[in-house]
DNA sequence: GTGAAAGCGCTAACAT
DNA sequence: ATGTTAGCGCTTTCAC
């Protein structure tokens, strides 16, 4: 260890100014002579000065730091939406500081209080379930930062909040396999809580009533785990009236789809049709190409920093905004026309 | 907004204590007599307190926070890491700022600078290039938190590191690739610039020396982008002496390679062999289940982070920690016995 | 345009 | 076991 890094003062006394000046050069907040700049800045670099953005946050009450709490990043939409996010954030000069939930309730709260402890400026949120920042809202008064809420917990008061339109996604998506003949398509969730779930599993029920479908309709709620959803859906599949189609409503529904039809050694899409949620890379790398209700990703990410942005720079209304995203629905290989049902696992 | 959130004074007069010993209750720094410690309990419980951990940590000198910085939050590879390392910040009470670098030295440089300016008490890195963190040091002399890098610049000097053996998983591939029959096998890597990928190089051109195959050693390079990728093994399958066999010495790569080989209409692993790097869900969900070298992903986020607390703890020996996790071959569906090449895109 | 001084909220000496 | 004091490094009045 060399001696301890310079501070501002240490500049300050070099350039023979004030740290107010030193510091006005740093953080141009006051208009700073010509002569003088010239010498702080020559201070600065003699000395290798580096601001403690600790000390300034402590002072200005303005740690440039955004809160980000997810519920498990290893997922690959909301990897893609903290990606999103960090690209904002350099952008502006921010940094991210991300907690994970694990779509546990009493987890995340805990998570979400530390991040609020650290001063964050502004909090981004995937919340565990709809009313989680309600309830936080309640234990910690009006202490909180603002907030942006993306996919889920779309209605909550209070709060800006960013989403996909689900309901007309998972329209598009039953209608797209209504079309190709199927009458018996499962729905396959992980579980009924969410509000967003709830709107796809409306769009679900809307496309099949519209097709005098409605007394076919099945939702198959399966858990959070993948392996308990694949054990799910794995049973419906073993009934007689199996379906001949299979519409997940998240990307790890659409997994746990795909395997369960893998292990019962059906064809997708020769016996069941399968449309997933969400999109990304290897979706079409192995065969089939998964048919899927594509959310706007990116989009969610720069949206729910403007709002972010709005709400820290004190231009927005009092009134909560809501952003809703088109999806786009990705038809590709893993839906087919409906075939009638053979008898399963015949053999190879 | 309420009035301004109580300070540990406001606790400290509300208790009839001293600042410092209600400090001492929040964070047991040395021992308070009951009485006290209950009327301060009481007293927070009143106030509805928080901690500023901003200013706990500008006065310490311990800010608990850990700076992270990948290549790309949306890779899976680094994805699964930042999660790993997230489970163990939210064990040891550190929150993790996360920046993402692009691949790119310049960009890197400025973010991990942004992170240091934050007096991030450890660094936690999977540099763009294998000299990366040396240029670091190079520009910013001493100053620099203590670190880990993980996956590259795993020769970097007065850093910890953790690695895998890349070279031996890379053999093991490659020896099976051989023991199929394979005698041409292309490997398709984004560069020829990191040491873990030379050592996959390396690793891959053992196998083949060792079957007298040397002079068949191809590696194709294409670059960090999908699509360059993606080209550059296209113009190789066109070849008439074609691979039979691909390599893939990342995930990208690995995607890159399945998608040329679909696009050019051969089959996986019927005229074309792909073992892919890494592993991840997807991988063995869509046809064919991809054969692949999965790195221990979970086992760098432990190791790293416990070099790192070492580090930090200050338990840790002068010499550099050197930490190589063995990798395993997913012998799965995508690669097959050797078959003659027929001449390509002859119809469907 | 510049400087002096006063803290931001907290914890670490140094007392007792 | 507890209190008193002095800052951490910075920004911001308030003067000039």
């Amino acid at each position: 260890m060399s001696r301890k890094a310079p501070t501002i003062h240490d500049v300050a006394l070099r350039a023979g100014v004030s740290p107010a000046t030193a510091s006005n050069v740093v953080n141009g907040n006051r208009p700073v002579g010509e002569e003088s700049r010239a010498r702080v800045l020559r201070a600065i670099a003699e000395l290798g000065y580096r601001p403690n953005h600790l000390a300034a946050a402590l002072r200005a009450k303005r740690s440039r730091l955004i809160g980000v709490a997810v519920p498990e990043i290893s997922n690959p939409f909301f990897a893609s939406l903290v990606h999103g996010l960090e690209e904002q954030a350099a952008a502006s000069d921010y940094e991210l500081v991300l907690v994970s939930t694990g779509e546990d309730g009493a987890a995340e709260r805990r998570r979400i209080e530390a991040l609020i402890d650290r001063q964050i400026e502004g909090l981004i949120v995937v919340p565990s379930r709809d009313d989680s920042f309600s309830a936080l809202r309640e234990k910690r008064g009006r202490a909180l930062p603002p907030a942006v809420l993306v996919d889920r917990g779309c209605e909550s008061p209070g709060v800006d909040t960013v989403g996909a339109e689900c309901a007309a996604g998972a329209y598009a998506a039953t209608r797209h396999l209504i079309e190709l003949g199927h009458r018996d398509i499962a729905a396959l969730t992980p579980s009924r809580h969410l509000a967003n779930i709830r709107a796809r599993i409306d769009g679900y029920g809307r496309a099949l009533a519209e097709a005098d479908l409605s007394a076919r309709a099945r939702v198959c709620v399966g858990g959070q785990h993948i392996d308990a959803l694949r054990g799910a859906i794995e049973q419906d599949l073993h009934r007689a009236d199996r379906p001949t189609a299979i519409f997940a409503l998240t990307n790890v529904a659409a997994l746990a789809a795909i395997k369960a039809v893998r292990a019962l050694g059906l064809d997708i899409p020769g016996d069941v049709s399968i449309v997933g949620f969400d999109d990304f890379d290897w979706m079409c790398a192995l065969r089939p190409y998964l048919t899927t209700v594509a959310q706007p990703v990116d989009e969610f990410a720069s949206s729910a920093w403007r709002l972010l942005m709005q709400r820290l720079s004190g231009a927005a209304k009092e009134d909560d905004v809501r952003i809703e995203l088109p999806c786009a629905l990705k038809v590709r290989e893993s839906t087919g026309p409906a075939r009638p049902r053979l008898k399963i696992a015949a053999g190879a």
